[in-house]
DNA sequence: GGATCCTATCGTAGTTCTACGATGAGTGCA
DNA sequence: TGCACTCATCGTAGAACTACGATAGGATCC
C-alpha cells in the first residue's frame, strides 16, 4: 500500500503525506525547498531571465521575448516554472503582465545554499581523511 | 546550417560553439555555470546526499546507499550527476570510492547565487514600479 | 462591437530524467 | 585461484522536460 519508497524525495507532496521509512533529516522542507529552487534555476534560460528581471526591476513578458532566442510559448513556460518556484511574481497590469523577482525568495535560497556549507572554513577539505584511508 | 536558435541554451557544448545572434550577457559561463550547479541540486536525494557528505566529510557510496530509501544503481546514477557538475569528487580507496564534497565549487555555487541579486537591499521590490503602472 | 495587442494554454514531438534490476569490472582476502 | 565485497554501467520503462506553432482569453483602443 501506499507510495513507492522512492516517493519519499518526491517535491509536490507535503511532508506529511509521504512515507518515511527513514527518519527525516533536522529540517524537514529543507531539501525539498532547496531543490525546488535550484531545480527552477537549473536552466540557462531561467537564469538568464531572473537576471533581466533583476537588472530591470521588473518588466513584461514580451521584453523578455525580444532578448531570449525562444518562442514566446517557451519563455513563458519558463516564466510559469520560475513563478511556480515562488522566484518570481506575475502581476495583470491592463492587458500585460509585469514580472519581477521576489527577492525574499531569492535569498532564501541564498540562505539555503549558505546553511549547506556549515562549516567552508574549518576543514579546508577531505584530503587527509582520504589519504588516512589510503596509505596506512 | 548549424544548431537551432534555441541551442544558445545547451549547457554541454562550450560557448564558442554556440551560435549567438544576440549579444551575450556579460559574463558569458555565468548562466550556464550556475545552472549546471543549480541543477545538479536540483532533486531532493542529491540535495540530501551533499549534506550528507559534507556532515561526515566523506564516506563511501555503500553509506549513502544505506541512510537513502533508493537502489545503490540510482544512488550511483546522482552521484555521477554530482560528479559531472563538479560539486561531488570521487577517490578510488581499494575496493570502495571515498566521496567528498567539493568545497570550493559549493562556495563558487554559492558565489554565483549572491551576485544575482546585485542590490538586495536597494529597491526592496518592485511594488512601487508595480503601482506606476498600474493606477495613472 | 470589432480590431489589436499581450499572454497563457493546448497539442505534440523529441529529449532527458529517474527509477529499477541485472550484470560487469575492480580490489582484497583466504 | 576463487570468493566476497564495492561500485559503475547497461538496459529499460515511465515520467518529466523543453521546444515549437496554433489557438484561446482578456484588456485596451477606435
Amino acid at each position: 500500500m501506499g507510495l513507492p519508497a522512492y516517493r519519499i524525495f518526491t517535491m509536490n507532496i507535503p511532508p506529511k503525506q509521504l512515507p518515511m521509512d527513514r527518519p527525516p533529516l533536522d529540517e524537514p522542507g529543507f531539501e525539498r525547498d532547496l531543490a525546488r529552487l535550484a531545480k527552477a534555476l537549473g536552466h540557462p534560460a531561467r537564469v538568464r531571465i531572473v537576471r533581466f528581471l533583476l537588472a530591470r526591476d521588473a518588466c513584461m513578458c514580451g521584453d523578455i521575448v525580444e532578448h531570449l532566442p525562444l518562442a514566446q510559448s517557451t519563455v513563458s513556460q519558463h516564466l510559469k516554472a520560475l513563478k511556480d518556484s515562488g522566484l518570481v511574481q506575475g502581476t495583470i497590469a491592463g492587458p500585460r503582465v509585469c514580472y519581477c523577482v521576489d527577492r525574499k525568495v531569492l535569498e532564501r535560497f541564498r540562505d539555503l545554499v549558505g546553511r549547506l556549507q556549515p562549516c567552508l572554513e574549518a576543514d579546508p577539505d577531505c584530503r587527509g581523511l582520504l589519504d588516512q584511508q589510503e596509505e596506512p
